[in-house]
DNA sequence: GAACACTGATTAAACGATTAATCACGTCAT
DNA sequence: ATGACGTGATTAATCGTTTAATCAGTGTTC
C-alpha cells in the first residue's frame, strides 16, 4: 500500500529529456541557469507528460505548504460565505489553498481547531475570533479579522464609522428617536456599530437599546420583541447590528400591521443575501469582503515570505524594509503593516424612510388599531 | 530562506531517548513492535518536546496528505454555511482536514478549482456540483453531492420526497390551490422539490408554477413577483423551493397587507438560519447535512483507504468486501457504496396553517381592500 | 598564454516520516 | 547442543522537490 501517485515526476521527465533532474527543477521554476531551448524542451515535455508537482515533495524541502488556515467563530453564521468566498479568492490568487475549521463558537473548539491546522502544516492562520477571544501563542503568522477597537486585530471594516454612516442617514430623514437592536453584550462587532450609531447623534436624539439573546434565553427562541410598544412610545427607526435582526424586526412589525418605512425604518448591517430581495428590500451598511480578505491575506503572505522566519525567537528590529518588489502580482494597495481599517459602504434601499411626523404617527396607529 | 520548521522532529526524539527514529515512529504509530516501557517513554518525551509530526513528510511517504477539497457551486449560496460546517465536521472526525474551493457559478472555475484541488495533493474531492454539471474523470475518488436523480450522485437529500411530505401537510391543512415559486428551471434540486409536491396532489387540486430567474431578467432585480394576483384567483398555499425565495414571498405578502397565514400559507426548504426567526416563522423542510456529509466522507474514505488505488485502472470487480473491520470509530451507519438518499425533515412552523375557505377569503380581501 | 569570469549544466545532500528487511538475543523443543 | 522461533530493536531505502556546491567549457583580459 505504497504511495499511490499517478503521474509522472521530475526524474522521469529528466530521463526523458535526457537531463538531470535539478535542471528540470530549475527550467520549471525559472531559478538556476538553465538554456531558453532546453527549458522549452522541458516545459513541453512536462506537459505532454501531464506533470503535476508533488505538493508533499515540496512542501518537506520547502517547509512550506501554501495553505492557510481560516478558523471561524461559527459557520452558520450568515455572513460566512462572504467571507470564506473573499478568503479563498484572495488566497488563491495569492497561491494559497484555504483549509477551513469551525469553532462552532466555542472557545475550547477553537483552540482544537488551531492545533489541528497547525498539525496540518499551514503558513498561516486567518481567525476570525469568537467574541474577541485573545489568540494564544501559536507557531505561525496570524491574521486576526474582528474589529479595529481589538488589540491585536490586523484588519476589518470599519463598523464604528458605518454605524455613524447609517445614524446620520436616518437623521437626514428626520428621525429623532431610536431603537438600537443589539443581540449580544459581548460582541466587540456590535459595540462597535452600536456606539458608531450613537456617536453621530445629537443631543436632541432619544435612544433606547435592546440585546436579543437575553430576551430569548428567558422566553424561549420564538420570543417576540415587543417591538409594538417601542413604536407605540415614538420610536420611528429601529437599527440591528445584523440584517438577520433587522429581518425579525421588520417580519414582527409586519405582522403587527405597522407599515414600514411609512411608519418606522427599519435598517441592518452586513448586507445579507437575503436584504435587497425581501419587501421592503432592507437599508444596510456593506462590508467590502473582498478588500479585507486581500489585506489580510497579503499581510500573512508578507509575514509568511518574509524574513522573520519563527516565533518570537529574534529579539531585535521589527522593521521589514526590502521585500516589496517581489509581489508585485495580485494586489497592488499597499498594505498597513500593523492594523488597518477598510470603511464601509452604505446601501439606501426601500425599509428607510422620512421619520412619520408624531401626528401621522398618531393617526396611522387609530387606524390600525381602532379598526 | 531553508525550512522554518519550529518544533523537534523524530531523529531529535530518538537521540533524546537513545533509539533509533524508526522505533519512535513504531512507537507512536503504534504498529510495530516496541516494548510497552518503550512506548511509554517515547510517548512522553514527545510530550514533553512538544513534537508536532510533519504532514509533508508524512504525504511524501505515504502518498496520502489526508486532505479532502471541497468544492461548492457558489458559496454566496446560503445554504453553504451548514454545508461547509457538517462537511469539516465529518472530515476532521475521520482525521481529513478540508480545502475548499469555490466555483463561482461557473462551470469553468469549477474545472479550475477542481485542478487546483488535485495539484494541492488532495485525496478526494466532495462536488456540489453546479445545476447537475457532470465532472471530468480525475485523478481522486469524487463523492457528488446533488439529488437523487442526478447521475454520479453519491447522496443527497430526497427532496422529492421532502417535498411530497410538504404537499401531505398542506392539503392535510385544506388546501387545493397551490402556487409553486421555483428559481431556475435548469436546477435539478428545484425539480425535484417541485416534482416530489406534484407528486402527492391529487386530481382535485389545481397548481402553477413561477419561475423568479426570468422574471428578474426582465423586469430587474427588485420585480414583484405580482403574488397578489395569484391570491386574488384563489391560491391559498404558496410554496417556494428555497426559504430565501420563501421570504420574498412572505414579505411581499405582508407588505400587501395579506395575512400569513390567515389568508395564504407560505413554505419554504432548506430551514436556513432566519426560517425560525421571521414573523411569522417559517414551514419548512430540514435537510440532514450532517448525515449527507458523514455518508458522503464515508464514501470517500472508504475508496481511499480501500483497495483501488487509482482511477479506473482496474476493470474487474467493483466491490470491496474486506475492509470493515478497521473504520469502528466514526459513523457507525452502513453506509451505501453506491448512491443513497437521505430523507428530509418536515418543520411544522407557523408560516402554514388552515386554508381559508373561499368565502372567508373573500370577505377578508374585501376587508382589506375596501377598507 | 595564464588567470579569470561567466554560462549552462550536474552532483549530492537535505527535508521528515514510514517500512521492508535485517539483526541480535533469549527461549524452547528435539 | 543445535536449529527453529519469537521478540524487540535497528538499518537503510524511499517518497519528490529544492538548492548549495561543483564542474566542464567558452570567452575575455592584461
Amino acid at each position: 500500500m505504497a504511495a499511490s501517485r499517478t503521474g509522472p515526476n521530475m526524474t522521469q521527465i529528466a530521463k526523458a529529456v535526457g537531463v538531470s533532474s535539478a535542471t528540470v527543477s530549475n527550467a520549471l521554476s525559472g531559478k538556476g541557469r538553465v538554456s531558453p531551448e532546453l527549458v522549452e524542451k522541458i516545459r513541453a515535455k512536462a506537459a505532454e507528460l501531464g506533470y503535476v508537482p508533488s505538493s508533499a515533495g515540496r512542501a518537506l524541502r520547502t517547509g512550506r505548504s501554501n495553505v492557510l488556515g481560516l478558523v471561524l467563530p461559527d459557520i452558520s453564521n450568515p455572513l460566512f460565505p462572504q467571507i470564506a468566498q473573499a478568503m479563498e479568492s484572495a488566497a488563491s490568487d495569492a497561491g494559497y489553498g484555504v483549509l477551513i475549521a469551525d469553532s462552532r463558537g466555542d472557545v475550547t473548539t477553537q483552540t482544537q481547531a488551531i492545533a489541528r491546522l497547525i498539525e496540518r502544516g499551514v503558513d498561516g492562520l486567518v481567525v476570525i475570533p469568537r467574541r474577541g477571544t485573545r489568540i494564544g501563542s501559536v507557531s505561525c503568522p496570524v491574521a486576526m479579522v474582528d474589529t479595529p477597537s481589538t488589540p491585536g486585530n490586523t484588519v476589518s471594516a470599519d463598523h464604528w464609522e458605518g454605524g455613524a454612516q447609517l445614524a446620520r442617514h436616518l437623521l437626514d430623514l428626520g428621525h429623532r428617536k431610536f431603537l438600537f437592536v443589539g443581540h449580544d453584550r459581548a460582541s466587540n462587532v456590535q459595540n462597535d456599530r452600536i456606539g458608531g450609531m450613537k456617536s453621530a447623534l445629537g443631543n436632541d436624539v432619544s435612544h433606547e437599546t435592546i440585546w436579543i439573546e437575553p430576551m430569548l434565553r428567558r422566553q424561549g427562541d420564538d420570543a417576540s420583541l415587543g417591538l409594538l410598544g417601542h413604536v407605540t412610545s415614538g420610536v420611528t427607526a429601529i437599527a440591528a447590528v445584523s440584517d438577520l435582526h433587522a429581518l425579525r424586526v421588520l417580519t414582527e412589525l409586519q405582522t403587527a400591521g405597522i407599515k414600514v418605512p411609512e411608519q418606522v425604518s427599519v435598517t441592518g448591517f452586513d448586507d445579507l443575501v437575503f436584504a435587497p430581495v425581501v419587501t421592503p428590500s432592507l437599508t444596510t451598511v456593506h462590508m467590502d469582503m473582498t478588500r479585507i480578505a486581500q489585506i489580510a491575506i497579503a499581510a500573512l503572505t508578507k509575514e509568511i515570505e518574509g524574513p522573520r522566519t519563527t516565533t518570537v525567537t529574534n529579539t531585535g528590529e521589527i522593521d521589514t524594509p526590502e521585500i516589496d518588489h517581489k509581489n508585485g502580482a495580485t494586489v497592488q494597495q499597499t498594505v498597513k503593516a500593523d492594523t488597518s481599517k477598510v470603511s464601509m459602504k452604505l446601501m439606501v434601499r426601500a425599509s428607510s424612510g422620512p421619520a412619520a411626523s408624531p401626528d401621522t404617527q398618531a393617526r396611522m396607529e387609530k387606524l390600525y388599531n381602532g379598526d
